[in-house]
RNA sequence: GCUCGAGUGGUGGAACAGGCAGACACAACGGACUUAAAAUCCGUCGGACUAACCCUCCGUGCCGGUUCGAGUCCGGCCUCGAGCACCA
C-alpha cells in the first residue's frame, strides 16, 4: 500500500494493540525521560506549533528508543487558566466542559500524529487528582515558611481582573493581553523564591540549556555584590528613639561624596521622620506619584521629581547632616528601599541634585587621562575622603565598608532583582488555595487528609476583582479546622504557573493516590534528561520549576537539584509571508488539511526538514510537496526492489558498490550525529542524498541486490524516526517482521567509511589552483610529491622558490612560493 | 543606555575544531519518456568575463587586522532581533 492518511491509521492501531511503546517500569539502567512542554487546551485543535515541538522531539524519543534506551514519554494538559475562563465569560460554556472537551480532540490528534506517547501517564492539572497534590505542596512550603502573605504593593491587570507575578508584566503591562498593569496594595500569597536566588544562579553554568536562556535567568535574578551602610536620623532634642535606616549601594567608594539620601515615596519610614512644616508637600507628593502610571514612573527619560522630608540624616563617616527626601526614581521593592546619593558620580542624583540644587561633592578623580568631567561614574582614584585619599575605587569599597563594620555601621551585601513569586489570583479557573481563614485562629492550613479543597462547579465567575469563589457561599463557608468556630476559605486561586511548577514529578506516578510522587521511584525516573518548549518560558516556568525542585529536594522529597539537565527551545513557524501566524493577518496553516491530504509522516518531515529547528521561520507549500516527492522515491525504489526478487545478483564489490557502501554508511553516522543534536534538517539531507545514491547505483545494469537491499533496510531504520508509519509499511511489504521499531538503531562500519583515493583541493598561496586525487594512506611527503609533479604545477612553481608546504590530510594541499 | 544573538545565491537553509563556501531542497531552465499534459527519470543552476567551454577575477552586511589560509578568530562600524533598563 503505497503511503496516505490509511497507512497512518493502519499502524496508529497496531502500535496501541501491541502497546509497543510501554514504558518499561522495571527495566531503569537505561532510562530516558523526553519531554515536551505540556499543552495548554485553548484552543480546540493542534497547531503547527504543537507539530513542530511534538512530532520533532518524538522522532529524537524514537531513534533513542532504538538506540536502546528504555523511554519515558508522557503527554499531559495544562488545563487550569485564564483562557479557558474568559471563554467561559464570552460563551457561557463552563471551563471544566470547554477544557475537557478540548482535551479530548487534542489527544486525539496527538494520537494522529503517531508520536510514543505513553497515554498511561497522562497529567490532566485541573482534576482534582492532581490539584490535590498543588495544594499539598503549597502546604509543604507553607509549612517550610517558603509560602507566605504579605501587604505589598502588586501589580494588578485592569481588564484580567486579577494581579499578577513580576514576571508576567512585560514593559509595565500584562503578559497575556497587554493592558497597562497598575500598582495595588494588597494582601497576597507569596512564594519565597528569593531564599533560592543564590542556588538558582549558581546551578545554572552546569546545565546543557541555550546560553540565551540561562542569561534571561542570569538577568532576571540579578545579583548585585555591595554594602549596606546605615544611616542615622538627625534628631536634634535626642530625646525620642533613635531611627536608622540602611541603604544599598554598589559605590561604597564615594560615600564620602554623598550630599543627601532619598527614601522611595512608599518607604514606612517617612511617615515617621516628615517634618511638620513639610507633611503637606509630602503627602501631595506621594499622591502624584501614585497617579503616575507603573509605565511612565519606569521611564528613563522622565524628568525627576522629589521633595525635602525636612529631616536630616547623619553621614556615618562625616558626622555631617545630609538632607532626606523622597523621589520616586528610588524603587520600594529593590534593595533597602533608600539609597545614598552621591552626585557627583552617579547620573540619576547628578539630574536630581542639579535640578534641586542640592550640593555636588567630587570623590573621585579619573585615573591618568581619563576625562573625568561630573558626573563622572567609572571607577577612579578617591580624594576629599580623608584617610582613603589616593586609594583606588576597588580597593575603596573593601576599605571603607571594613572601617564602617568595625564602628557596627555596615557590611558587604549581596542584593537580587528577583522577587519573591506572588501565586494567588482573583479568578475562577485555578487550584484553590488551601487554607482557612479564622477570627479566633487567624489562617489555618487545611489538614492534608482534607485535601482537596474542591473547587466548586456552580459559580458565577464574571470577573470584577473581587474573587469568584468569594460569592460562592457554599465553597466559602466553612469551619475553622482547628477551633471548629465558622470561618471562610480563601478565595483566591493558585497561579497557573504552580500547577505547571512541578506536573513532571507527576507523571511517572500519576495513579499514587497516596502522595504526590513517591520519592524513591521519581529519584529514579528523573531528572528529565531531554526537556523541549518555547522559549518564552525562560523566566517563568522555567524559573519556577527549578524553584519547586529545590524547594521539594530540601524538604526531603527529591535527591537531585535541577528538574531538567538539557533543554532545547524549538523556533517558531511563521506564516508563508514571513509573519507570525495569526487568525487576523490570515496566515495560519492548518496541520488537519495537510495530515488529510499527505500524511502525518510528510508533514512532520516537512517540519523537520525546511527549517533550522531551532530557529524555526515561514512556512512553504512548496516545501511540503519536496517532501512528498521524496517519500514517492522511496516506495517506488523499494517496489521495483521487490519485484526485481529472484533475479540474479551480481555479488560484486566493485567501485560502485563500495561508492553506495560508502554513503550508506556515511549516511548512517550522520543522520544519528544530527538527530541526537536535533539538527533533523541536515538529517533527512543526509538520508536525500543516500536515496540519490540509490537512484544513481539503480541505473547500473549488473546489480548487486543483496547490497541494495541491506542499504535499502538501513535506510528505513535510518529514516522511521521522521517517518514512523511510512517506513513501519515498507518494512512490512519487503516482508521484515513487526515492528521497524523494535529493530536496533544501525551502527556505521568505520572501514566502510575509508575511500581509496580522496580528492583534495590544490592551493598556491591560498588560492585554490585545481583539485587532485591521492591515496588515502598516502603520508605528507608523498601528498606533496604528487602535487610538485602535477604538471598543473608547473605554471605556479615556476621560477619561484617553495617557502613551504602545509598538507591537511584529505582535505588540501597549500603550496607557499616566492 | 547596557548586555547578548544574528546578517551566506532568486528562496528555505548547509559548512566538524581556521582548511575545497553554497550540502540537501525549492523555484527556474534544458533533455528523456508521452499524441499532449501531469507525474517520473537525467542534467544545468552565486556573479563578472566569454558566442560557448576552459581560464581568470569578484563573492558569506561594511571597513580594517591576524594567518600559508577567514563565513568561522580579533578591532571598529551598519542593520535586524532578543534580554535588562532610574536596580542605586
Amino acid at each position: 500500500m503505497s503511503y496516505s492518511r490509511e497507512v497512518d491509521k493502519k499502524w496508529q492501531k497496531k502500535w496501541e494493540e501491541s502497546k509497543l511503546y510501554k514504558f518499561d517500569r522495571d527495566k531503569l539502567d537505561k532510562k530516558l525521560y523526553c519531554l515536551e512542554m505540556f499543552s495548554y487546551p485553548s484552543g480546540a485543535k493542534l497547531h503547527v506549533g504543537h507539530w513542530y515541538n511534538f512530532g520533532l522531539t518524538d522522532s529524537w524519543a524514537r531513534m533513542k528508543r532504538m538506540q536502546g534506551y528504555n523511554v519515558f514519554h508522557p503527554q499531559g494538559f495544562d488545563a487550569f487558566g485564564l483562557p479557558a475562563e474568559n471563554y467561559a465569560i464570552k460563551t457561557g460554556i463552563h471551563p471544566m466542559d470547554s477544557t475537557m472537551k478540548n482535551i479530548e480532540t487534542m489527544k486525539r490528534q496527538l494520537k494522529e500524529m503517531g508520536a510514543t506517547f505513553d497515554w498511561d501517564y497522562e497529567v490532566i492539572t485541573c482534576a482534582p487528582e492532581y490539584y490535590k497534590w498543588t495544594q499539598w505542596i503549597f502546604l509543604q512550603l507553607y509549612k517550610k515558611g517558603l509560602a507566605y502573605r504579605k501587604n505589598a504593593p502588586v501589580n494588578w491587570c485592569p481588564s484580567c481582573k486579577t494581579v499578577l507575578a513580576n514576571e508576567q508584566v512585560v514593559d509595565g503591562a500584562c503578559e497575556r493581553c497587554h493592558s497597562e498593569v497598575t500598582r495595588k496594595n494588597l494582601t497576597q500569597w507569596f512564594f519565597k523564591i528569593t531564599e533560592y536566588a543564590q542556588e538558582l544562579l549558581d546551578c545554572l553554568p552546569a546545565l546543557d540549556w541555550p546560553e540565551k536562556t540561562k542569561k534571561i535567568q542570569t538577568n532576571w535574578i540579578g545579583r548585585s555584590e555591595g554594602a549596606q551602610i546605615e544611616f542615622k536620623v538627625e534628631n536634634g532634642d535626642k530625646s525620642s528613639e533613635e531611627i536608622t535606616f540602611n541603604v544599598f549601594t554598589t559605590r561604597a567608594d564615594t560615600l564620602y561624596g554623598v550630599t543627601y539620601v532619598v527614601l522611595a515615596p512608599e518607604h514606612e519610614l517617612v511617615d515617621k521622620i516628615t517634618t511638620p512644616e513639610y507633611k503637606d508637600a509630602v503627602e501631595e507628593y506621594r499622591r502624584q506619584v501614585n497617579k503616575v502610571s507603573e509605565i511612565d514612573r519606569l521611564s528613563t527619560t522622565r524628568e525627576k521629581t522629589g521633595v525635602f522630608t525636612g529631616a536630616y540624616a547623619i553621614h556615618p563617616l562625616t558626622g555631617e547632616n545630609v538632607q532626606i527626601w523622597i523621589a520616586d526614581y528610588v524603587l520600594a521593592g529593590y534593595g533597602t528601599g533608600c539609597v545614598m546619593a552621591v552626585p557627583a558620580h552617579d547620573e540619576r542624583d547628578y539630574e536630581f541634585a542639579t535640578k534641586y540644587g542640592l550640593d555636588i561633592i567630587r570623590v573621585i578623580k579619573g585615573k591618568e587621562g581619563v576625562d573625568d568631567t561630573l558626573p563622572f561614574v567609572e571607577d577612579g582614584i578617591l580624594t576629599n575622603s580623608q584617610e582613603f585619599d589616593g586609594v583606588s575605587s576597588e580597593d575603596a569599597r573593601l576599605k571603607i565598608v571594613d572601617k564602617l563594620s568595625k564602628q557596627g555601621k555596615g557590611e558587604l551585601k549581596v542584593t537580587y532583582r528577583l522577587r519573591d513569586w506572588l501565586v494567588s489570583r482573583q479568578r475562577y479557573w485555578g487550584a484553590p488555595i488551601p487554607v482557612v481563614h479564622c477570627e479566633k485562629c487567624g489562617i489555618v492550613p487545611v489538614p492534608e487528609d482534607q485535601l482537596p479543597v474542591e473547587l466548586p462547579y456552580d459559580v458565577v465567575f464574571t470577573p470584577d476583582g473581587e474573587s469568584p469563589l468569594a460569592k460562592c457561599e457554599s465553597f466559602i463557608n466553612t469551619v475553622c479546622p482547628t477551633c471548629k468556630g465558622p470561618a471562610k476559605r480563601d478565595s483566591d486561586t493558585l497561579d497557573t504557573f504552580v500547577c505547571s511548577s512541578w506536573y513532571f514529578l507527576r507523571y511517572p506516578d500519576n495513579k499514587n493516590d497516596k502522595e504526590a510522587f513517591n520519592t524513591e521511584w521519581i529519584n529514579k525516573i528523573l531528572p528529565v534528561d531531554k526537556y523541549v518548549g518555547g522559549a518564552e518560558h525562560a523566566a517563568m516556568h522555567l524559573l519556577y520549576a527549578r524553584f519547586f525542585t529545590k524547594a521539594l529536594r530540601d524538604m526531603g522529597y527529591l535527591n537531585f537539584d535541577e528538574p531538567f539537565l538539557s533543554l532545547i527551545h524549538q523556533g517558531t513557524i511563521l506564516g508563508s509571508d514571513g509573519q507570525k501566524m495569526s487568525k487576523s493577518r490570515g496566515n495560519t496553516v492548518t496541520p488537519d488539511e495537510y495530515i488529510n491530504k499527505y500524511g502525518s509522516d510528510v508533514f512532520r518531515m516537512y517540519l523537520a526538514f525546511g527549517f533550522a529547528y531551532i530557529e524555526g521561520g515561514p512556512w512553504s507549500d512548496d516545501g511540503i510537496k519536496a517532501i512528498d516527492r521524496f517519500i514517492g522515491r522511496i516506495n517506488r525504489v523499494i517496489e521495483e526492489v521487490i519485484a526485481e526478487r529472484g533475479k540474479s545478483s551480481s555479488k560484486n564489490m566493485g567501485a560502485d558498490e563500495k561508492e553506495l557502501n560508502f554513503v550508506r554508511h556515511n549516511t548512517i553516522k550522520s543522520v544519528t550525529q544530527d538527530t541526537d543534536q536535533f539538527q533533523f534538517n541536515t538529517a533527512i539531507a543526509r538520508l536525500m542524498e543516500l536515496v540519490n545514491a540509490i537512484y544513481k547505483y539503480d541505473m547500473k545494469t549488473d546489480k548487486n541486490y543483496d547490497l541494495m537491499e541491506e542499504t535499502l533496510k538501513d535506510l528505513l531504520k535510518l529514516l522511521s524516526p521522521f517517518a514512523p508509519h511510512f517506513t513501519e509499511e515498507m518494512w512490512e511489504s519487503m516482508g521484515e517482521k513487526y515492528s521497524i521499531f523494535n529493530q536496533n538503531w544501525p551502527v556505521y562500519d568505520e572501514k566502510a567509511l575509508v575511500k581509496d583515493e580522496v580528492e583534495i583541493a590544490v592551493q598556491f598561496n591560498g588560492q585554490i589552483r585545481f583539485r587532485t586525487n591521492v591515496p588515502t594512506d598516502s603520508d605528507n611527503k608523498e601528498i606533496e610529491d604528487i602535487v610538485k609533479n602535477d604538471p598543473r604545477s608547473a605554471q605556479y612553481l615556476e621560477g619561484k622558490n617553495i617557502v613551504k608546504v602545509i598538507v591537511v590530510k584529505g582535505r588540501l594541499v597549500n603550496i607557499v612560493v616566492k
